[in-house]
DNA sequence: ACCTGAACACCGTTCAAGT
DNA sequence: ACCTGAACACCGTTCAAGT
């Protein structure tokens, strides 16, 4: 868990390209890696030696986000039963997606870079542990997984702006109904 | 419904282009559209004279296809229960998905393009029908329509290959428990 | 009316030179 | 060890010249 050592002066630009992209993945267009270097102050290089990829910046800029929607997990697990965290789990994440879209994309990338490492990752871990507490009632269906859901949730990936308000609830509840065991 | 009249030789380069791309499209790579300009053997402003956008391109070389998903909601209706037929229908969405992935990109992109003239389109006719089937019968959930359906039947675009065995069938059986009525 | 293909535009990515 | 930014690569898209 110890950070690799690196020059002050890499570690500052990497905040500066981290704190820039950030702020361009606001904008509705596609995020320029030319842009959030020359935003960042720095050559393009130094944005490549810092992100291998443009997903693994977004991981990176979108990195509290993911960290929170984890915790909410536990803390809704807590205080609800199974099946009402779960779907206030999903109305989270939603969110987050119509908001920052790129949250999700961050999700997703995190997920499949965990699997390809053999570990199932923190995202992971949170829907599975949702999914686990309702398999446990059997009120979700036992064969369902993580993965299942985050393909199934980006589905609002894919909404219209003016159509949130009339189709991610209804999405979320068909999603919902789909994962509940049949009684 | 009577064709635009075009000049001979256009119309046999706007059948080379679509020809060339419907081969073209076979291959894992994303199409370029310079490359099948080129095994068209015609100049690029000729596809872009026929073709507006990429888009435009690829419902034209699925048409075929598309239309016969069309054709089948029809016949699974009158040989099945709804339910059945939505199931079997998914099925063979599924298939062609599998097959060629990019017909369920000009799907898609047809369901956009109708929904953008205020009207339904043929494909959007056929889901809808499904659903119909179903809401008539108390079966399906009667606030659902066809673009939640393509919606969730999304998610299969963004299964890797080595999963479809594994979780297609699953994801699916989850999408149209969740399109069924809560009895 | 339609076609050609050189040229332009736009970005991602690399790498020689520099500190 | 790290940075810079010119240069390259790759494609989509346009448009002047041609039939």
């Amino acid at each position: 868990m110890t950070r690799p050592r690196r020059r002050a002066d890499a570690e500052l630009n990497r905040a500066r390209i981290v704190a820039a992209a950030r702020s361009l993945v606001q904008q509705p267009d596609e995020l320029r890696l030319n842009e959030v270097a020359k935003a960042a102050g720095v050559g393009q290089g130094t944005l490549y030696r810092h992100f291998a990829s443009r997903e693994e910046l977004l991981v990176e800029v979108y990195r509290d986000d993911v960290h929170e929607l984890v915790e909410a997990a536990s803390v809704l697990l807590a205080h609800h039963d199974p099946l009402s965290a779960l779907a206030a789990w999903f109305r989270r994440v939603t969110e987050y997606a119509r908001i920052k879209r790129g949250v999700f994309a961050a999700v997703t990338t995190s997920v499949r870079t965990d699997l390809a490492d053999h570990s199932i990752g923190s995202i992971g871990e949170a829907i599975t542990s949702l999914l686990d507490a309702g398999k446990a009632e059997g009120v979700i269906r036992g064969d369902a997984d993580a993965r299942d859901v985050i393909l199934l949730i980006g589905a609002l990936t894919r909404l219209d702006d003016d159509e949130w308000d009339t189709r991610a609830d209804r999405l979320l509840r068909i999603v919902l109904d789909g994962l509940r065991a049949n009684e």
